[in-house]
DNA sequence: TTCAATGTTCTACAAGTGTAGAACATGGTG
DNA sequence: CACCATGTTCTACACTTGTAGAACATTGAA
């Protein structure tokens, strides 16, 4: 059974939840990533989780607008969706820190 | 017993708080209306919820280093932190419309 | 001192979240 | 076909969260 998956239009993209989505810090660096390295393939991410935990993390990302996920083959490539958050919500990629490096003074965030 | 209320140095204001206490419509229009109306009392702000949650709302702000609470009497006055935010994390405010009036596609925002 | 006003803290609860293991689905390969 | 690789979905669980009512603390005023 393939179902489409679900990715909100530009418009539809909700600050409250592209907000709780970038609030973890694993969600936020695959953001990042995906920003600094292009489009990834899911297996390419390397996290100290589970693949269903990384799954969930994918599926917070691409519901809430901040993420496209491409089907090809058995992988799936995943893209930031860095234009339509431009547009709908200028500077947050910036100021999360996903499209910017961190200051100095910030990389000891806990 | 008057226990000193608990403010995060500048320093240590950590990004997964703010954005996590920002995620929240309430809290993120609390700081909306601080910064356009300026220092408010808590009793001035008016939401439809419990007086008991609307303390949380205000403790959560307080805690991640949004917002700063001074004792004055029987009230509190309550700040937006915007030069320590700014200086922390620039354009983040802006960005999560506390600080920029939102754009009319954004208005309509589930 | 007694009373009222302002908020916080305590307690509780339903809903949501991050986590992972197991099973499943899909697609490529031999 | 059988087999493997890639990821998702299902189920479960402990923890967190937003919510509110009741009680409490603090201060100012009558």
């Amino acid at each position: 059974m393939r179902t489409a998956l679900y990715h909100p239009d530009r418009d539809e993209i909700s600050l409250d939840k592209v907000l709780h989505a970038l609030s973890d810090p694993i969600r936020r660096d695959i953001a990042r990533v995906m920003h600094e390295q292009g489009p990834r393939v899911c297996g390419q991410l390397d996290y100290p989780i589970a693949k269903s935990t990384l799954s969930h993390h994918l599926k917070v990302l691409r519901e809430s607008g901040i993420m496209h996920t491409e089907v090809r083959g058995t992988t799936r490539v995943i893209t930031l969706r860095r234009e339509d958050l431009e547009a709908r919500f200028p500077g947050l990629l910036d100021a999360v820190q996903v499209t910017a490096p961190a200051p100095e003074h910030v990389l000891s965030t806990v």
